[in-house]
RNA sequence: GUGGGUGUCGCCUAGCGGUCUAAGGCGCCAGGUUGUGGCCCUGGAGAGCGAGGGUUCAAAUCCCUUCACCCACCCCA
C-alpha cells in the first residue's frame, strides 16, 4: 500500500474530476459504500474459484463473530446496495458510480497494489446491448479526456450461464487428448477453470490451444443477437473494437458482453480497465433477477500510463508567499487572510527570516509572487508584490487590488 | 500461492570483517554587511547502517530468523 503525496495531486485530481465529470456527463451519480462488508457479497458473487476469493480477499472476524472482508471489487458491493435499498422501484436503469479504494491481498508489482482505487461505474436494470454499448462509450470517453492515447478495445461475449456450460464441455472434450502436453499451469487450469488455459501465455502457440473452439460459435440464438447489436451500435458510434474471444474475465457473474481496455506496447498486467455484463448477479444477492452492466478502471495504472505517455500540464495557479520582515508578523498574518478571503493561494513565512532568505523560501515553495512587509509596508497597510517568475515589476499595492491584477475571478458577494 | 532481488541520513549512493563515534551528492537550515530570490561560496543540522538473534577480540560488512519494499509468474484494474 502506498502514500499519496502533495507532488502528485495534480495528477490525481486530474484523474478524479475527470472520470466524475464524465459520469455526470451519462447521468450516473455517486454512490459510496462502505469500506467493509459481509464476506459472503463477495464469496457469493465472485466465484469459489477466482483468485480474488481464494487468496486475495482481507478477512477477518469482528468482534460480534461476523465474518467481514475489505471490499476487493465494487461491483458486488454496489449491487449489495441496489438490493437493499430498493432501487428495482426507481426508474430503470439506475445509473450508478463509485470512486474509492479497493482491498487485494496479492504480491505487490508494477501497477499493483494491495489497496488500489478503481472508478466503476454500473448501469442496472437494463438488459439491452445499448447499455453496454453506453458503458463503454464512457469509458472510451473517460480515457480520451484524460488523453490516454492509443488504447485498444477488446471484446467478447461468454454467454448466459446455459451456453457457458456447453462450450466449458466442448472445451474440455477438445483439450482432454492433448493436457498432457500443455504446460503445468495449464493442466491445473484445466481442471479448475479451463477458459483459462486460452489466456496461458505459455501455451498461446500450442495447436490444441490455438485450435480450440470459440466461445462465439456456442452463443444460443439471443445471445448472438445481443453480441451483434453490441457491435452495431459500437459501429454506429464509430468506437474501434477487436473481438477477442479469449477475454473471459475472472469473475463468475460475468454473462454475455465482456471487454478490456489495454494500452498499446503492452504486458501482462496492462489492461487499465475493463467491464462486463452481470445479468445474475442481482439475483444471487438475493433480488429480484435484475440485468446489469458496468466498468472498472484502475486509477494508479492510469497514471501509470499518463506519466508514461508524458507530464500532464499543469497551470500554476497565482500562489503568493508574504514575507514579513522584522515584527510585522501579525500585519502579515492579517494581510494573508485578506488576499485569501479573494480566492488567491496564500502562506505567511517564518518571521526572523532574512529577506534573502524570504525570497528563497517563496522560489523554492513554487509561489508565484511575493508580498514583503516591513516597516514603510505595515504603516501604510500596503505590500511590495514582485512576481517571481518573469521580469514583472514590483509594485505597491493593497490586498483589495490583487484579484484584479492577477486575473482571479473574485468570490461571490456576500 | 511460486520464483528472484533489494533494504545505510528526507532522497540517491559509497563503504562489503578492524582506519566507521559511517563518507559524498541532492534536498533542508543559516550566513555571504544595512530590505530582494533562482547561480555561486561558507557553515550547520540530520543515519549508527530495516528489525531481532548469532559468530568473532572486533560486524554496516559473515550466518540465521523476521519484516518491508521491488520485479516476474499466477491472477487481476
Amino acid at each position: 500500500m502506498h502514500d499519496l503525496l502533495p507532488e502528485q495531486e495534480a495528477l490525481w485530481r486530474h484523474v478524479r474530476d475527470t472520470a466524475e465529470r464524465v459520469a455526470h456527463l451519462f447521468g450516473y451519480g455517486l454512490i459510496s459504500t462502505p469500506l467493509v462488508e459481509d464476506a459472503s457479497v463477495f464469496l457469493r458473487t465472485v466465484g469459489d474459484d477466482s483468485d480474488i476469493v481464494s487468496k486475495e480477499m482481507y478477512l477477518f472476524d469482528d468482534r460480534g463473530g461476523d465474518r467481514l472482508a475489505l471490499r476487493p471489487e465494487g461491483t458486488a458491493a454496489v449491487c449489495r446496495a441496489y438490493v437493499e435499498h430498493g432501487m428495482a422501484s426507481r426508474p430503470q436503469p439506475v445509473r450508478l458510480y463509485y470512486f474509492g479504494p479497493m482491498f487485494r491481498y496479492d504480491r505487490p508489482q508494477a501497477g499493483r497494489y494491495r489497496q488500489l482505487w478503481q472508478f466503476g461505474v454500473e448501469c442496472i436494470g437494463d438488459a439491452a446491448a445499448a447499455a453496454d454499448v453506453e458503458v463503454i462509450d464512457l469509458q472510451r470517453t473517460l480515457y480520451e479526456r484524460l488523453g490516454l492515447e492509443a488504447l485498444t478495445l477488446r471484446i467478447n461475449s461468454i454467454g448466459t450461464a446455459d451456453t457457458r456450460h456447453r462450450y466449458i464441455d466442448a472445451l474440455r472434450e477438445h483439450l482432454r487428448p492433448h493436457v498432457a502436453t500443455l504446460s503445468r499451469d495449464s493442466q491445473r487450469r484445466f481442471e479448475t477453470n479451463v477458459l483459462r488455459v486460452l489466456d496461458s501465455k505459455e501455451d498461446a502457440g500450442h495447436p490444441a490451444v490455438a485450435g480450440a473452439p470459440s466461445i462465439l460459435d456456442y452463443l444460443d440464438a439471443s445471445d448472438a443477437a445481443h453480441f451483434a447489436d453490441v457491435r452495431t451500435l459500437l459501429d454506429g458510434l464509430g468506437i474501434a473494437y477487436e473481438i477477442d474471444p479469449r477475454i473471459v474475465r475472472g469473475l463468475d457473474y460475468y454473462a454475455r458482453t465482456v471487454w478490456e481496455f489495454e494500452p498499446a506496447g503492452a504486458g501482462g498486467q496492462s489492461t487499465v480497465g475493463a467491464g462486463g455484463r452481470y445479468d445474475g448477479l442481482i439475483e444471487l444477492l438475493g433480488g429480484t433477477p435484475t440485468p446489469g452492466t458496468g466498468m472498472a478502471t484502475g486509477i494508479e495504472r492510469i497514471m501509470l500510463n499518463l506519466q508514461e505517455a508524458g507530464a500532464i500540464s499543469t497551470d500554476s495557479l497565482p500562489a503568493i508567499y508574504v514575507a514579513p520582515l522584522g515584527d510585522h508578523l501579525p500585519t502579515a498574518l492579517a494581510t494573508a487572510n485578506a488576499i485569501r478571503a479573494a480566492g488567491i493561494s496564500t502562506q505567511v513565512g517564518q518571521a526572523g527570516r532574512s529577506l534573502r532568505a524570504h525570497f528563497r523560501a517563496a522560489d523554492s515553495l513554487a509561489c508565484t509572487h511575493i508580498a514583503i512587509i516591513g516597516d514603510s509596508e505595515a504603516s501604510k497597510g500596503v505590500m511590495q508584490l514582485k512576481p517571481l517568475r518573469g521580469d514583472g515589476a514590483q509594485i505597491e499595492v493593497t490586498a483589495a487590488d490583487l484579484p484584479a491584477m492577477l486575473s482571479v475571478e473574485a468570490p461571490p458577494g456576500k
